[in-house]
DNA sequence: TGATTATTTGGCTATTATACCAAATAGCAC
DNA sequence: GTGCTATTTGGTATAATAGCCAAATAATCA
């Protein structure tokens, strides 16, 4: 029942690579509020609702979300809230990459002053 | 300077993105270690040099590890290194994954034996 | 200077991902 | 049963990615 360093490193990436989309990683961050039925998503997003649908998959399918039917509406909520502990540590990448923009943006302006 | 919910979860997701291939989270977990340089990566993963290359300019991209040319080689290293926080989670995922497999692997069993 | 080594870049092809539309399915109401 | 609504699935066109090879660049050494 083991799993060896090689494919446990594809099986990580395989989540890293569900989450890498705008409009998935949008639906997880909404679903740490509570469950959401697809539509809600549908209406947010703005996308066709079998494009929402596919994105749910991917991220069911990666073991991120599960589903609940009832009645004729389908529910989804996070499976791993863990997840969310994340987004601190990428706002942190996002910060820097922009303070490294910005700093870049300076030097050149004053280099064309010169 | 500010940047609004959408263009966010668009710079977020290109963070994931990045993480999500094989290789590249390999290079990741390994730079945790510490820093290495290109051909250490090229023996380990055993891909051409120019692959490996490409995928360490997509970590840059994403602003996840830095580099510093020392002679003729270049070494890399995390940038961020909060990143392997995150491995908890995504091995709890991993593993739950598992088990729901192994229980619907079971369940089937039983079926079949019917 | 020319040769050597480490790495990056450009070009190409094969594969994979994305988004939409249309059709299929599932549950409920009548 | 028929009709209606919410969602999924299949098909397809387009775009993005990954990998390799060959060529370009950069640093060192003779």
């Amino acid at each position: 029942m083991s799993i060896n360093t090689h494919e446990l490193t594809g099986a990580k990436a395989r989540i890293f690579k569900a989450l890498g989309h705008p409009t998935r990683l949008y639906i997880v961050e909404t679903l740490a509020d509570g469950e959401k039925c697809v539509c809600e998503f549908v209406d947010a997003v703005g996308a066709d609702f079998s494009t929402i649908s596919k994105h749910l998959s991917v991220l069911k399918e990666a073991g991120i979300i599960e589903d609940e039917k009832r009645g004729l509406q389908v529910f989804y909520r996070l499976r791993v809230p863990c997840i969310m502990n994340f987004m601190g540590c990428i706002n942190e990448v996002i910060k820097i990459n922009l303070e490294k923009q910005l700093t870049l943006f300076k030097q050149q302006k004053r280099e064309t002053k010169k």
